[in-house]
DNA sequence: GATGAGATTTAGAATTATTCTAACTATTGA
DNA sequence: TCAATAGTTAGAATAATTCTAAATCTCATC
């Protein structure tokens, strides 16, 4: 990242956090450039420990808060995949989600130009769609697993 | 259920079971029997205490090994909403599920005709779709929550 | 710069949903 | 009938997350 990309970024994040009543915070920013750094959805956990390689003060109990406030001023996405622990994406981009059966990768398929169209029952009013596609990702599928 | 229509449901519960190699026991029955009568997608617990009302000495252990067999014999799906317990639903057809943001309540929605197409890029190779979507029922959306 | 209100961080306790364990019981096939 | 196997049970263990209360930080105002 150069230096004035990242003083954008830092815009941006402290901008979408004021908007929504918060403080811009180290820790906030930390957990944020965790998940732009590597894309690979991770855990709570994983952030956790990827966060305390730069800042070895932070805690648990802050990762999860800051994930929290990362979601609710609309930074970053929450996937449920299954019964695990909840994974973050800092993708915003109409997107679903592929999970590999065998490698357990979380892969981003884009859907800006095919949001399934489902016709709800009378009444139904949707807000939000969530798509998840399960399979094999090319790698695993070309190994033949 | 009449005698007749327990007889058939009886006979295919079992017959599922068989060929994955479980057994028909009356504790599967009871559990199959509590998603078949009520259909709100309820949690394990929610199923654990209706179980109770006919079969007060089931335990909460039977309750998930059973919904577990149900699940694997393909008699019953999983239905994860979000980070919140796991709920069960005996409709096996192609359906996806409605969550309603302001009273809980989840709903089928039928997906015969409307199967979304995604195009996935290279490589991916899907087996399984998994559709949620959020926003309000008819009855919430009518009192104008 | 000092001050105080309110937001944030922290460690650890508490909670929730689920899985595991080991003893007991039931069923099935030889 | 008997042994092997499958299923049930209570309770312990685990995993992910949320809660709590004290400490710390930040920001607007003096």
């Amino acid at each position: 990242m150069t230096s004035v990309e990242n003083k954008t970024q830092k815009g941006r994040i402290n901008e979408r956090l004021a908007t929504s009543g918060l403080r811009f915070t180290p820790q906030r920013q930390e957990v944020y450039d965790v998940l732009l750094h590597k894309r690979d959805h991770p855990t709570a956990e994983e952030v956790f420990f990827r966060a305390k390689q730069q800042m070895p003060d932070i805690s648990m109990a802050t990762v999860y808060n800051c994930l929290d406030a990362l979601v609710k001023c609309g930074l970053v996405k929450q996937v449920n995949v299954d019964r695990g622990a909840t994974r973050f994406c800092p993708n915003m981009h109409e997107h679903c989600h592929f999970h590999c059966d065998a490698c357990g990768g979380v892969y981003d398929i884009d859907l800006d130009r095919t949001k399934p169209q489902i016709p709800l029952p009378r009444g139904f009013r949707a807000t939000q769609f969530d798509l998840s596609i399960r399979g094999l990702c090319p790698d695993c599928a070309a190994k033949g697993r």
